[in-house]
DNA sequence: ACCACCGTTCCTACGGCGTAAGTCGAACCG
DNA sequence: CGGTTCGACTTACGCCGTAGGAACGGTGGT
């Protein structure tokens, strides 16, 4: 198996010390290498400045894809209008229409822009040239980051209608799906095997990173505005028994662990199709096609 | 193994005929028993009768949101404005705020009420009354039909912020995670399993359902608004080499195969962690921890 | 130096949006 | 039969996206 270099190897009991206690907490977690702030990056700030006298900067259609980009990780995407982004960029609203169709173009423009990020990613190789175990988890790491980056942007990255059914989110771009299929390929899996594997990917990254920055945002939204329920926040789960007696470990963020753990498990999928020559993905038993009922062994 | 019932269990070949040739088709799959035209179902229309003179019925929340539910199957979700929605329900905009907060809690209560449609799905049970295998299978082709039927709300049912952060999408409800986690409970899972594996569970339905809907989505619109691009429609794929040569390939539609082909993979990777008292999804090799390079068996 | 030109930005305006506040008519109850 | 209540209607406000045109600044020709 190559190496699979891009985030931490080393491994981490699921309890890793105290259970958090009443649910939300300020999240830290000092050990993802995918979060902004351990990749020296600060927050989302107006990096905009507001009017910028003396010269005039042309203003150009990067330059607007960028303001909103930065507008949305600041303010979250609901706050986002054309007038607000014109003042943002010290501009009248009327000035963006010079460059950008639409609104519904912008946010074109903004999801491809924040994708293309993944050609900036020196973690992320657009070959396979460590093999393609190697490049999935590259590219599986480099769009963690962006959705980490970008937390009020990944869900319109998720849900924007893709260009043609086959690109899937979130890898919405030609280039990267054209990038991806040849890695797989020149790598020894056949056509359908490529595409089985490009769905399944896509699937994976799609529904965990969608749930984690949901998560996380959540739980920021909680923080920075302390008065959700005002007894406290437990909610009432009397009639939930399960759930309150779960709700710490519910409560603990192991999305990283999930997240490498799950990937590996598909990868590991991907070469267990490789090595037979399927063209589907293999159930973890040794014997796929024997569906009859085994004996039950639940604990 | 318990009996898997929703779905077809015939293995189905990935190629299964003809290609499909160019890449939008209508999109028919008569075998696909969650789709809603294959459970006597018809399309969306305005169910709601648009005034409604002779006898006034007198407009409570529950005929509100169900008017917005079918505004939105029938229009799309961008259409759906409190003024349109009261047109539709033969009233001024503003006597919908006697019964609704605003537009985002109305919002919300369409997302739950659409996920309560899984109490009136008679395939779904909320008991674990044939094991947690047929629960998990059951519930997941009921939320897939959810999916299949609200295309146009599902988006909103997996973006929506949810009321905590372990309150994961698709399953938006408390009840449905609480019986969720007692179904798993009650079968043998301990508490950290029962966690991981809904986990796992949410981020596949997820990650899945909104993949397929957003391609129907892209699918349905660019039948029946003919003219994405002009010539034809085979885009200039000419840079994409391997996107055009697997094109057919790409479009072909096995949503239905993936998904029971995953959640059975998923499944069984829950039995595994069950019988092995894991606290993690085992992946597919014999022993997990021997990471160290194999050799490559790349062809 | 002047001026015509032209690309860029700003100003004004329109219809539609969500919704706060007040109005009004019918139904109900003493 | 008068008063009260309640549900739908009307009006109004500020913000939205954006169409159309006016204002402005730099540039090249003469």
């Amino acid at each position: 198996m190559p190496p699979r270099p891009p985030g931490p190897t080393e491994e981490e009991p699921l309890q890793d010390g105290a259970v958090v206690a009443g649910g939300i907490e300020p999240p830290d977690h000092p050990d993802d290498p995918d979060l902004p702030e351990n990749r020296g990056l600060r927050a989302a700030e107006d990096a905009v400045g507001p009017p910028d006298l003396g010269t005039r900067v042309p203003l150009d259609r990067a330059r607007i894809i960028d303001g909103a980009i930065a507008f949305v990780d600041a303010h979250g995407l609901p706050m986002l209008t054309m007038r607000r982004l014109g003042a943002a960029l010290g501009v009248e609203a009327m000035s963006l229409y010079r460059y950008v169709p639409g609104r519904e173009d912008l946010l074109d423009g903004v999801v491809d822009t924040v994708v293309d990020e993944l050609f900036a990613d020196p973690d992320v190789l657009f070959e396979p040239e460590h093999g393609w175990q190697d490049y999935l988890q590259r590219l599986a790491h480099g769009v963690r980051r962006i959705a980490l980056t970008h937390p009020a942007l990944f869900p319109l990255v998720a849900t924007r209608p893709p260009s043609a059914p086959w690109v899937r989110p979130p890898l919405r771009s030609l280039k990267w799906v054209e990038s991806l299929l040849r890695a797989l390929h020149t790598n020894g899996f056949s056509s359908v095997q490529a595409v089985v594997a490009y769905r399944a990917y896509t699937s994976f990254l799609l529904g965990h990173l969608l749930l984690e920055v949901a998560q996380r945002g959540v739980a920021i939204n909680a923080i920075d505005d302390p008065d959700g329920s005002p007894t406290a926040n437990p909610m009432d789960l009397v009639e939930f028994p399960l759930i309150s007696e779960l709700q710490p470990l519910l409560s603990l963020d192991e999305t990283l662990t999930e997240f490498e753990e799950s990937l590996e498990s598909l990868l590991d999928r991907l070469q267990t199709m490789l090595d037979t020559g399927a063209h589907h993905l293999p159930p973890v038993t040794a014997d796929p096609q024997v569906d009859v009922d085994l004996p039950q062994t639940g604990i």
